[in-house]
RNA sequence: UGCCUGGUGGUGUAAUGGUAGCACAGCAGAUUCUGACUCUGCUUGUCUAGGUUCGAGUCCUAGCCGGGCAGCCA
């Protein structure tokens, strides 16, 4: 989220800006500003963001917000980015999902290494660091060991007004110290005690009533392998882990803002009876709102379940609102970017219109993609007085929203494909294309007007469109002045080629799955995939996986992973506004 | 029920006590070798009630409505 001067700052840049300006956060030292490449300067105002994932499951379109929040604060105001995994609970981690979110960050533009990266780190290289403090802070009386079972600490929990409970609380500190040893050394199962921070178990805030911070966990962890067999709680690590790395500002959704009081006291027990310069460094916590999209889930536990039960092929499924899934669809890094830059960063919680994600690609597409003509559902055309096997290679412009990007040969033959939406044989009024004794022009091509109508005597359905072409139009222009109302799209049947076409659409039938029945598969949409047997212009035969293309009339559409050579597989990433879909529903 | 938090057109936002503006969507039109793009115009809004003030979306009080929290998840 790297603005333009003259766009107002988000209240979140204003806080960043607040602080620079006061100086809040120190400067970086000639050191930091000494790096290669280095965007930061000597003696300006520190500012130090991170994007924290838990690797359980791929990076979705919500997380980009963050992201790119995170990472345009370190760019707008020079200073640096981490990427940090918050890898505290090895059971439902894994190193696939390091490897996916790695991978979504950088696509995203997102560069931990570069000017304003600050590095790669993991939550459990602190994990060491992390046991101290705690030890620290049961000598200090602020902690203990508890060994109420998960259920007992459950029922103990309280009430709003009515306090928690726990009949280890007041142990003495030698015993949790002893007790946590053990933990550590393995001597405990799963669940047999915990590790509590003794802070108030009358508190309003259930944040406060004594939370966990340690829990026995006999699991193998991707990075620390087989070293810990008791793990930090989130709100016991989190705040830590931003204090090694320096973060200004820990910039995190609007859940946590309960948990805030608990960072801070947790930091401020360490750092109680210890000298200044020992003291831990204290961030600054700032909280946004999620933006939540219509037709669309995001919880990842919800993403995860249509993974695990074939509701979609795999997390980058094109339907997927994951990064991936959105990459392999076709959409640009920039295009998101542009996407959240338009909705901005505030505290209100909002649902966003699917539509102005279906715009941003658009509007990026539309002045980067080539043109070309592919027919999806094709209907065969004869040119009757078409001199028999002429191919005449016609020119056309390759994008017309960028001169630069030149001009194509297109073959035109005997026989063609259309779209068969392009033709009505009954048309309504408003219908401008082809139809029985109309004549329409062929992009680039010529004007050609329908002369007959073959159908199937069985099945009455329409087979072959028998027209011809007028000679004169030769590049689409008519000599003597005369107007078509429609343009079409179409390839040689000759010589265009066979594509297989992935149509897309939404996920959901309604804007807010779930909301209905309280399960939001109830809500999917049937047909969210329909494949077609297409025709391209031959100009397409050597596309590589990832391109993109505007298939004149229909959409955008890149090369998805699955295409071989000689077999071209291309997904829809959004179609073209159509207003004439508007006009036949009306009539 | 306790605590935290948020309410500006259909949607997303701006206005930092001084003319409620922008974008998307919608509608109408122009243009067009993509019913796309582009361009023009239009419709629609400060949760409510009091108060402070020359002046309130903004400050104060009370209420209403929404979201979050009571995992050994993050």
């Amino acid at each position: 989220m790297n603005d333009t001067a003259d766009k107002p700052l988000n209240f979140i840049q204003q806080i960043v800006e607040d602080d620079c300006r006061a100086v809040k956060w120190g400067t970086w030292k000639a050191s930091d500003a000494s790096r290669p490449g280095s965007a930061q300067t000597a003696g300006s105002p520190r500012v130090h963001t991170r994007f924290p994932p838990e690797p359980n499951g791929y990076l979705h379109i919500g997380h980009a917000k963050s992201i790119l929040l995170n990472f345009g604060l370190a760019q707008k105001f020079g200073g640096r980015f981490n990427l940090r995994f918050d890898d505290t609970n090895p059971a439902k981690e894994e190193q696939e999902y390091v490897d996916s979110i790695k991978a979504d960050v950088a696509w995203l533009g997102a560069n931990w290494h570069g000017p304003n990266g600050g590095g790669l780190f993991f939550a459990s290289d602190y994990f060491d660091r992390m046991y101290d403090w705690a030890v620290e802070l049961i000598r200090k009386g602020k902690a203990y060991v508890c060994e109420l079972s998960a259920d007992e600490v459950s029922k103990r929990r309280g009430t709003p007004t009515a306090p928690a409970t726990s009949p280890f609380r007041d142990r003495p500190a030698e015993e949790s110290l002893r007790l946590i040893q053990e933990m550590k050394e393995g001597t405990h199962p799963n669940g047999a005690m915990t590790v509590r921070a003794k802070i108030d178990l009358a508190s309003p805030n259930f944040n406060l009533r004594d939370p966990v911070m340690y829990r026995i966990l006999h699991e193998a962890h991707h990075n620390t392998g087989s070293k810990w067999c008791i793990y930090p709680m989130y709100d016991w690590a989190h705040g830590f882990e931003d204090s090694i790395e320096g973060i200004t500002h820990s910039i995190c959704t609007l859940e946590f803002e309960n948990h805030r009081p608990l960072y801070d006291w947790f930091i401020d027990s360490v750092n109680e009876g210890r000298s200044a310069d020992k003291k831990i460094h204290h961030p600054q916590q700032v909280e946004f709102a999620k933006g939540l999209l219509t037709y669309t889930i995001l919880s990842k536990r919800n993403l995860l379940r249509m993974v695990q039960e074939g509701t979609v092929k795999g997390w980058d499924d094109p339907r997927m609102p994951t990064i991936s899934g959105f990459r392999r669809r076709g959409y640009t890094p920039e295009a998101i970017r542009t996407f959240w830059e338009e909705i901005g960063v505030t505290k209100t919680e909002s649902v966003i219109d699917l539509g102005r994600l279906e715009n941003a690609i658009r509007t990026d597409l539309n002045r980067r993609a080539p043109r070309a003509m592919g027919v999806l559902r094709p209907l065969k055309v004869t040119i009757e007085n078409w001199p028999e096997g002429k191919v005449d290679w016609l020119e056309a412009q390759n994008n017309p929203e960028d001169p630069a990007a030149g001009s194509r040969t297109v073959p035109f033959t005997g026989t063609l494909f259309v779209e068969r939406d392009d033709f009505m044989e009954n048309p309504p009024k408003r219908f401008f294309r082809l139809a029985p004794g109309r004549e329409v022009r062929l992009r680039w091509a010529y004007f050609v007007k329908c002369e007959r109508v073959v159908k199937d005597a069985a099945t009455g359905e329409v087979t072959e469109l028998r027209c011809t072409f007028d000679p004169a139009t030769r590049g689409g222009d008519s000599p003597d002045g005369r107007k078509v109302k429609a343009t079409l799209h179409w390839v040689s049947a000759d010589l265009g080629v066979p594509a297989e076409v992935r149509l897309f659409d939404r996920l959901f039938k309604v804007e807010d799955p779930g909301a209905r029945t309280g399960e939001f598969m109830d809500d999917l949409n049937p047909i969210s995939l329909e494949v077609v047997r297409a025709m391209i212009e031959p100009s397409l035969a050597e596309a590589k996986v990832g391109d993109k293309v505007q298939f004149e009339r229909l959409g955008y559409f890149c090369v998805d992973r699955d295409a071989k050579p000689g077999a071209l597989v291309f997904n829809r990433t959004v179609t073209l506004k159509d207003a004439w879909s508007r006009v036949a529903r009306e009539e």
